[in-house]
DNA sequence: CGCAAGCAAAGTGTCAACACCTTTTCGGTT
DNA sequence: AACCGAAAAGGTGTTGACACTTTGCTTGCG
């Protein structure tokens, strides 16, 4: 994205079937297309994807390493079971985490970076104003805001974790229990903090910023789901 | 290992032939036996453990997600490479990630499990005390350490992630850097003193305490690869 | 002599078939 | 009629073979 296109990239960009199909199944299972708990048959799918099992192994293989799935030997594969629980870990994960990513990005996002960021969340702003658009983009706006926190880190074993494997999971959840936040007017001026501090290179801000706003989120939905 | 053995446990726990590839191959990159970087030839792979391609791949795809091998399509896959930098990143995302873990731990830790930590650290004590079993065991050790403090923490993302991810990526990294570490004492130390404060459920100190010692691990190895 | 095009070898991605395990169903027994 | 055991059906684990891509080498041309 940032790059310029021109100076080489990798050789061979080869997408394999087993990608696509990953993709495909990943999306149906974070819509909840394919509901939670359910079997996966493999002799249907792949006759329903008009592939053999053998590619189809290999996608689920990687949905297991996603966590959206979970295999056991010789009785096969079901798709991950959400509870309310597991979703409060996951969110008491996000803090660690992400509160770790916005203190890194302080001290590593670039000039540019920070702009485009700003950039970002004037966007975001405007739609909130209009008040249109409301549920889709300003969640996927939220995604992608702390996608970019996480990136501007530059830590590539925290960008990998946050955004190859629990991003999924992670969005998932968010489909799958509704999360009409009602807060996103709350959220949005969290992220205008932590911009704020993140302009002002102060690293322990940032990541108390960061925190409070994940933990919010937490918050709001342990009430949510009580 | 807690639970009463007559309660029902997992039907047929099957241990499939790709299980035992996926462990000795796991085990040999760790080792050191299959070096960094080192492509991966499926062909003579499968050759020399007398298994089929397809069982091979299926393990090397488990591989990919403990980020021990990079794959690329129509490439191959590739033993992963460890960089100085990138070890002193996964340094930073332990102290976070475990950090966290202690803090739970000390919230959640039934009084049992902290008396079998007690016992365990005892046992290093003396281990130390005789200077003997050195290299191996007091790494070992410290392991098994920080292993029952992230069960400790009940959060079964947080365990997953841990210890079934990255705990081989961060043996592979002590393994094959030497890391005969000198510092086996002051680390003792630092054990006990997050075991106090784990007996003194006091959150916040362990967390603390935990961020402190993973912090002079890796000030430790950056000096020592300067 | 150097370089580009083309060819051969090796390797990966994909597929269909076989073997073993699990589950269900059917028949026999108490 | 209910229960136990065995056979059949469905599904997963594993295998060997085929198609396409990449790589290294050879050959022909500038």
């Amino acid at each position: 994205m940032n790059e310029p296109s021109l100076i080489a990239l990798e050789p061979s960009i080869g997408v394999t079937l087993t990608d696509r199909l990953f993709d495909a199944l990943q999306r149906a299972i974070v819509e909840g297309e394919i509901p939670q708990g359910s079997k996966i048959s493999e002799p249907e799918l792949a006759r329903r994807h008009g592939v053999s099992r053998g590619s189809l192994r290999a996608a689920i293989a990687r949905l297991e390493a996603c966590k959206l799935v979970e295999r056991k030997p010789n009785l096969g594969a079901r798709v991950v079971e959400l509870s309310a629980e597991q979703l409060i870990e996951l969110f008491q994960l996000r803090e660690a985490l992400e509160g770790m990513a916005a203190r890194l990005a302080a001290q590593a996002m670039t000039a540019a970076e920070i702009d485009a960021l700003g950039a970002l969340l004037e966007q975001h702003g405007q739609q909130i104003e209009q008040e249109q658009g409301q549920a889709y983009f300003q969640q996927q706006g939220d995604l992608d805001f702390h996608f970019r926190i996480v990136q501007g880190s530059k830590n590539r074993q925290l960008i990998a974790l946050l955004c190859e494997d629990l991003y999924h999971l992670l969005r998932m959840y968010r489909v799958q229990f509704g999360m009409r936040s009602q807060r996103s007017r709350h959220a949005f001026d969290e992220h205008c903090y932590l911009l704020n501090a993140i302009r002002a290179r102060d690293p322990e801000m940032a990541e108390l910023v960061m925190r409070q706003h994940v933990r919010s989120s937490r918050r709001h939905l342990e009430q949510a789901l009580a």
